[in-house]
DNA sequence: TTGTAGGCGTTATCAG
DNA sequence: CTGATAACGCCTACAA
């Protein structure tokens, strides 16, 4: 492979010159620069990229990290960040993890080795304590309803969404209402537990087990809570699921058992993905595509300025009414 | 930041000693170890993982090129991908073209400069002849059943499998069969167009421009394709379409539109998609995440060979009967 | 077991 | 306009 010393050797000029004529720059005699494109050509030069970004002490690449890219979820979100991410120039490379912290260690230690200008973590399984030890290492993006002060984070407020949701189906008449989380632990499922709970209290109803689907991610889960539905004792009226992939399930799982939504159970989820739409599920809007284009803004503003201005910003949802509810 | 030479003269050894520390080589003394350790500790130490690719003459990257990572059959070779590319301790650069060719040149480029080991085309719109510039770069894998032998290809053998898939209508006595394509161009799609155009003829049934539906690829495409078929004159009894989510789509849309399935119409698809089993539809399986590691394990290999071994990969599809057909 | 010196390929500084 | 020369940070013969 020539490199830029060849290319200055065999074209009579030297290596500052054949680099200004590779990064266009002004002041190079046209002679000179036409006798270095002809070596270029000559010799078949292709210039290093990993040895510009090693001089110059750029990365131009942003890390992902992700349980799976096979939700419609997290596919969304990544959709948003390649959106954003090419504007600007930036390549994404991709963590799936599997919510294995090792697999998110093999993140943060590439940032750390400077491999990468930032991270944008779509959910995770890792500490914040460990988080905070890989902070120096550049920008940190957190996609999820966390009120810790040193990521910035982007995400709907969960606890007021999902209160929302409830006193929407309770507007509805509804005071029997089941829900289901996708992962008891995350952040974000935390805060709409929470919510869940405080609503309950407020209408005098009890947080019954029964009640409760976790681990609720896709539509083969949302099937699981139709069969399951069918065994609980006192039944709820109503339900409130993760996201839109439950409610799909559910919805199918409900039509083989001749269960009626939402006259025998109103169903509302979270996302407004395309197939909520496709099967007229009420549900409540996530801007997610949004949130992964505003995640990495996020990060360039954080490279430009060294007091991170947005520490904490908060997306709006929104109802969608279709007719399961 | 600190660097290689600085731990160095802390500890009181050379540079080489402290590489050796760092990649664990034998012959260092313990002293001089715990001393570079020392060091390392007290400068916060960070490697610089790109130096180490620019000397070393690596990337341990590969791109993966393709329209879309929204949809379920790109989310899912991905997911593939990723799966194996893991095992090669191998980042995965992400580029979202949506059909553009100056994105796919792109990766192209960072190809050629060098950043990347290798490209995995899930889908493409650029030429051959392009692509070929960039032969002698790297290895670059194509996940389509195309005949050049150029590229190493990985892919179901598509016009084996919609005459396949064609064969299990006839069998079920439909002869009047339309069917639906991703989009026209694609090399995939053109093996099924001729499949189905030598079926038909073998038949001795015309061809409709009526029974045939392009850019078919989502959910809604599918909606589409039943609102469609109500215009249509001449009814067809069955139809063959791109995969899964236009299956789920027109399954939809035929409940609102009281049309039976498989009564009315029989539906069969391809790729086996969760969706596909939650809904009950016939498919023809492809092995969508095993074409992903196995465009993996193909980098990897013309990497090591200088002949690249396998050019052409056929894997086997695989029809799921459910109650759509 | 250790160190010196040169190389990876490019950019940046500064003097002409 | 042009060019030496020193970074960037690490690896690795080769010699000791």
């Amino acid at each position: 492979m020539a490199n830029i010393r060849e290319i200055a050797k065999l074209a009579g000029v030297s290596v500052t010159t054949v680099s200004r004529v590779l990064n266009d720059h002004p002041y190079v005699s046209e002679e000179k620069k036409s006798a270095v494109y002809k070596a270029m050509e000559e010799l078949n030069y292709n210039r290093n990229i990993k040895a510009i970004q090693l001089s110059k002490g750029i990365s131009n690449m942003i890390g992902v990290v992700l349980p799976t890219i096979e939700h419609p979820y997290f596919s969304r979100i990544v959709e948003g960040i390649a959106e954003e991410a090419i504007k600007h120039h930036l390549q994404i490379v991709l963590f799936q993890t599997n919510y294995e912290t090792s697999k998110e260690l093999d993140a943060l230690e590439l940032l750390r080795g400077n491999l990468m200008d930032g991270l944008v973590f779509c959910s995770r399984a890792i500490s914040f304590d460990t988080l905070n030890e890989y902070k120096e290492h550049g920008p940190i993006i957190l996609c999820e309803d966390s009120d810790q002060e040193e990521f910035p984070t982007i995400s709907i407020p969960h606890e007021q969404a999902f209160k929302f949701g409830l006193e929407y189906l309770i507007s509805k008449g509804h005071t029997r209402i089941a829900y289901s989380l996708g992962r008891k632990e995350g952040t974000n499922s935390t805060k709409r537990r929470k919510a869940y709970e405080n609503k309950m209290r407020e209408i005098n109803q009890p947080l019954r087990d029964e009640w409760f689907f976790d681990q609720c991610l896709s539509i083969k889960d949302g099937q699981q809570i139709g069969r399951k539905y069918m065994n609980v004792k006192e039944k709820p009226t109503a339900i409130l699921v993760s996201n839109d992939q439950v409610a799909a399930g559910l919805l199918l799982e409900a039509n083989e058992l001749k269960l009626k939504i939402p006259e025998d159970l109103a169903v509302l989820s979270f996302d407004n993905q395309p197939i909520s739409e496709a099967m007229h599920i009420s549900t409540i809007e996530i801007p997610i595509i949004e949130m992964g284009r505003m995640a990495v803004t996020s990060i360039i503003n954080s490279k430009n300025k060294t007091n991170s201005t947005d520490k904490k910003i908060t997306l709006p949802f929104r109802l969608v009414e279709r007719s399961t509810v």
